[in-house]
DNA sequence: TTAAACTTTCAAAAAAAATTGAAAATATTT
DNA sequence: AAATATTTTCAATTTTTTTTGAAAGTTTAA
């Protein structure tokens, strides 16, 4: 396999596992191709590659940016912008593990703690209530690990977790 | 808040929260409804609820089933088959990660061996070898650390995790 | 074996999400 | 300050995903 032909594939491998998780499918296809990439791409450039407009280059690049792995590169004597993805991508998983937790796992635990204050007057709330409990439970105890993901170095928690298998 | 109203509201809860994951809204509906159900519910009822099609719910109790989360129980003198939902949430999340990681995470790995034989005569794709390596070495750690969660007790496993933390 | 009860399938329709492309806005150079 | 280069926005369009509903299939009971 020609290196430009595994390029490719990459790049769609990564953009049909993004969309499986519920991220724009062509917003990894754009990760992909600066992951792969040895220099600092313009927009036309990611254009040409991947076969799409201007406009959707751009409103997934500045996503990409939004999410912390991709940035802007300035070239001198050039006007256009280029733009970088994070290689290091140990820190590329904590940046999207962090955000989706803020963006989607805390709104759900503020959520669910709003729901136990049902009106339990009767008793008849028991069994929700328990529920909540348990997915309290749950969602807060995943909150914690990620946190932990994110904020401890690669190696070390590796190999704690690892320890922890034997 | 009323019963009723709070049961509601976690059902749009989960709808949104999954859809933010790739997971049909439909599909999760049906699954909150079926954890806040006090007693085992038919295609019907399922329908009447919220709002869907007999197609609709069908498609998802099945699916749902397939993902080992939903169960059906039938009742004795009735024709119509029930569904319960499993309301150990434990058990729930180890499901749904053993089942993404087996169709999600294992084919993306799988394929990045792949791209790893890509020709390198001409050391032109050490940049490229590199990448697919910090890759490989990242999902498969979160593939063990994801196994290990689904294998272990929830208890053990968290009184574990909280130790690393301190 | 027939009929009624219930479940499944799937083509067509509807809804949701993504994409385009051109106009507007912004930035840079002359 | 005008011209040019570049980026951003967004209404209209296209594509993809989801949903519907009726027909076909299956199971159970009489």
């Amino acid at each position: 396999m020609k290196l430009n032909e595994a390029k490719e594939k990459f790049i769609q491998t990564w953009g049909s596992l993004a969309s499986s998780w519920g991220i724009n499918r062509t917003m990894a296809m754009v990760h992909a191709l600066l992951l792969v990439s040895e220099t600092p791409l313009s927009t036309d450039e990611i254009m040409e590659t991947l076969l799409i407009s201007r406009g959707n280059a751009n409103m997934n690049i500045r996503e990409l940016m939004g999410w912390g792995i991709v940035r802007k590169e300035l070239k001198m004597g050039e006007r256009k912008e280029f733009f970088v993805a994070d290689k290091d991508i140990w820190n590329v998983f904590k940046q999207i593990v962090k955000e989706r937790r803020k963006r989607e796992l805390e709104p759900v635990i503020a959520s669910i703690e709003e729901l136990k204050k049902v009106d339990n007057g009767n008793g008849e709330a028991g069994e929700f209530l328990a529920l909540m409990d348990s997915l309290l439970h749950v969602t807060t105890k995943a909150s914690v690990l990620l946190d932990l993901a994110v904020k401890s170095d690669e190696n070390w928690l590796m190999s704690k977790l690892l320890k922890l298998i034997k």
